[in-house]
DNA sequence: AGGCGAAATTGATCAGGCTCAAATCCGGGA
DNA sequence: TCCCGGATTTGAGCCTGATCAATTTCGCCT
């Protein structure tokens, strides 16, 4: 049985969909298998996505290997958007995960037409910009044990503060998105099970239960 | 005398401008001294701006005064605008500056109306979220040497190959820029310049010259 | 030209996070 | 239910980049 996290796509994200491209734009639905490439960085762009259930990373490689996530994401999020003739990232699906596609060209042209949906499209990006910059700040300056709090912070955020948050994503994933390795990652957790701020869930290390999520938010300086 | 870089506009970036604002838009012109800040993080977002001459640093700031700079902008540059209402970092002059300004309203006025220049706002947009992609990158998964020569190849770009680059900032923003110390950036450099891939030119350590730049693009992996 | 304070370099040592390695845990299939 | 392979944890030692500390260089002022 695969991991499904919150199959119910948020309402105001959905709503940025709709306004973005009206419903008749949304052409199909498609099905990507646990670790399926949904695109390629280079190859030109032809969908943007919408994730009905599933998660999904996108990332960069450097020729030797190293890879960086830019982002995750999650049941009802957008991603996929280029202004640009080709992705500029790679795009996996972490569990088998289901999407929403529509026309990349069709967004393009509700714009030039000053479509309703312009500005939800500048939003949209500005939002991904917001995330970037605030993760380059942890990227650049934050501890790992800073790193790995902030994670789960933003994943309680982004999964509306659950009982017990189950993470689609193994540890490669979450050093690989915070600039660490999977030792230090797991170390960092380990670290904040002994002080008791959060507890691993039965018998699964995937799923995490946040005991302290105000001495949490205090190491996430 | 204050080091000024690039004194003529870049003519794309002009362009821009004219189209998202339009002449009339472009309120009045303002000068900063070395090191005022130009708008803080949190404040309300009342311009953007784009720089006629000097250069500006981008940064957000941990509790504890860990500083990561997002982004330097050089002549040409447009920085500063905001889709919500609270600006998402500090801008701050790096040497004497002249700015236009325009009004923010303006501009969301001209997207609303469906303006012409809806389409470079989100171009500007994804440019800068393509910044802070390839930025992240760096950050999570470069080793030190990497980072200086990419910081040199960007800055080498942005002043279109310029025998000898005058650069603005010092150590410590470039360390900043890259999530280093000022130490490591200095040691880099030195390395960079014994292996004969720059010069130190003349009497100014800001003065730089690049002798290898493909050997340079080597290193940036 | 001389001198002062800031910026940059260089050196020595330290430490956080990485690498290598082993043990343990867990999910899924037979 | 047992077993196997992958995921995760944990340990030991190392290395890159940080920290602490002098020097040197440079910009700018008189």
């Amino acid at each position: 049985m695969l991991v499904r996290i919150n199959t119910a796509p948020r309402m105001q994200i959905d709503g940025q969909l709709a306004a973005l491209a009206g419903e008749r734009m949304s052409c199909c639905e498609f099905r990507y298998r646990r670790g399926a490439e949904i695109f390629g960085e280079g190859e030109e762009p032809e969908y943007v996505y919408q994730i009905i259930s599933g998660a999904v990373r996108t990332y960069k490689l450097l020729p030797d290997g190293r890879r960086q996530i830019n982002a995750f994401h999650l049941a009802g999020d957008m991603f996929g958007f280029e202004n640009e003739t080709t992705h500029r990232f790679t795009a996996e699906a972490i569990v088998e995960t289901n999407v929403h596609l529509m026309r990349r060209t069709s967004i393009l042209e509700a714009v030039r037409h000053g479509g309703a949906g312009t500005k939800d499209l500048i939003k949209f990006v500005t939002q991904n910009l917001q995330h970037a910059e605030s993760h380059m700040l942890l990227l650049g300056r934050k501890t790992s044990l800073e790193r790995v709090t902030a994670f789960l912070i933003e994943m309680d955020e982004r999964l509306q503060h659950p009982d017990v948050m189950i993470l689609p994503m193994n540890r490669r994933d979450i050093a690989d998105y915070l600039g660490l390795t999977l030792e230090t990652v797991s170390r960092a957790l380990s670290i904040l099970r002994d002080e008791g701020l959060l507890r691993f869930d039965g018998n699964t290390q995937r799923r995490l239960e946040l005991v302290d999520r105000g001495a949490l938010a205090k190491i996430d300086a």
